[in-house]
DNA sequence: CTCCTTTTCCATACGTTGTATGGTTATGTA
DNA sequence: TACATAACCATACAACGTATGGAAAAGGAG
């Protein structure tokens, strides 16, 4: 048993198990269910009844499997526009969620997916148009807009990231804030500490959704006072 | 010639090449000087003059070294504290400056440290606490100066990130965000191609020093919004 | 139909990586 | 003087990305 039912040459028409587009859906699988670094081209192969080097006829390297991955994500982020019904702010964070929830589908992923500049400079160009769109009609000038889509994106980045990274610790419970400013050497952070006293065990149960809007309600926030003061 | 001037065994004293931090500088300079692959532990080794199985009693494995780089980057974070001679606002902006000039000073590493959840908590406990100090001045509840400085963080994190990545690109001049924009289905993003449009190439000449500045402004505005809430 | 190029997949192999195992020599304590 | 421990080295292994080249079917040209 030389070959065990596989057969070598070209597939007949009809039977070829590989494309582009199956080799991504497999990568994406792999990487969602068991992390990144379980996704190399031996155990994509195999997941996929194929040998290692078959892959590099649809893909030319391990780096366009990842970034052909970067693309997946944000292939599906929905673009639900409200409408100029509802206050621009509003359209300013239902774009930022819809981001957001393009990035956390794949968690695994998210930070391949912002280290990569060539995919992250390339999705945002057609990601940011509803954010374009919101501060537009805010009044804001064209200026403005750039800077403030800039920064709003810098952090949905930066949250996904901290979100991303914290789920990934396989629940080794990290120690928590408040344990771990206690055993900070007294007088080192007093109001760190004096705050998060305040707080207690309750007040940092930190929930990310709420986190998420906190963040984007300082930044509208922030972008209606430069309306005001452009007027 | 066996052993090129080398001895077996241990060295005599006062003659030991390693130690955790020696390896841990040369392991720093290789990043700083060639990127974060160059890093292997047989590269470290040589650099070192020495085996690479020797630097297994200094350092458990290679995640260990990246660890520790992490820690030697924030390590020499400046903490200037202008003291409450300035305004809330700019102790605010002053701190986020020295975190990411932190950040920024071995871009090759930010993405490392960035990822590292361990490094990255462990780090911004010790380091938050110029923040927490300035928005307590400017009176935000405890609950609301937690999740400030949360955003804060993460729009420098983000911030950093992107920055890190395009510098990253070896100037193989991605295309800029002007003829990107240009390039896109006509009427795919019109507010974004008319925004864009109108502040022109120079308009768009990124700068991101002024970039993170308005940011700044941005978010320091609208804490201040929330403090007037609050009262 | 035959001939030939191209496509799709397979087998083998190379260089590089992190690190396990175990040896050799000096140090430090009993 | 004996012995555990520390600091270094030599060898080796499994897993990785991928270069090279071969085999078989497909698909167009004559």
């Amino acid at each position: 048993m030389v070959n065990a039912g596989k057969r070598s040459g070209r597939p007949r028409a009809g039977e070829e198990r590989l494309s582009r587009e199956a080799i991504l859906t497999a990568a994406l699988r792999i990487v969602d269910d068991e992390g990144i670094d379980a996704l190399t081209m031996r155990r994509l192969a195999s997941t996929l009844g194929v040998n290692p080097m078959s892959l590099y006829h649809h893909l030319p390297n391990k780096a366009a499997v990842l970034a052909g991955l970067a693309e997946l994500v944000f292939a599906d982020l929905e673009q639900p526009d409200p409408g100029d019904a509802v206050p621009w702010q509003e359209q300013v964070k239902d774009a930022a969620r819809s981001y957001r929830n393009a990035l956390q589908a794949h968690p695994n992923l998210a930070l391949q997916v912002l280290s990569d500049p060539a995919a992250v400079s390339d999705v945002v160009v057609v990601t940011v148009e509803p954010f374009y769109r919101a501060l537009d009609r805010a009044g804001l000038a064209p200026r403005q807009i750039f800077e403030s889509v800039n920064t709003l994106v810098d952090f949905i980045h930066g949250f996904t990231l901290g979100e991303a990274a914290v789920r990934a610790e396989t629940f080794e419970l990290a120690p928590d804030l408040l344990t771990r400013v206690q055993g900070l050497p007294a007088g080192k952070a007093p109001t760190l500490a004096r705050v998060v006293g305040e707080l207690g065990p309750e007040g940092l149960a930190y929930d990310f959704d709420s986190g998420f809007e906190s963040g984007l309600t300082v930044l509208t926030t922030g972008f209606a006072a430069a309306v005001r003061r452009d007027r």
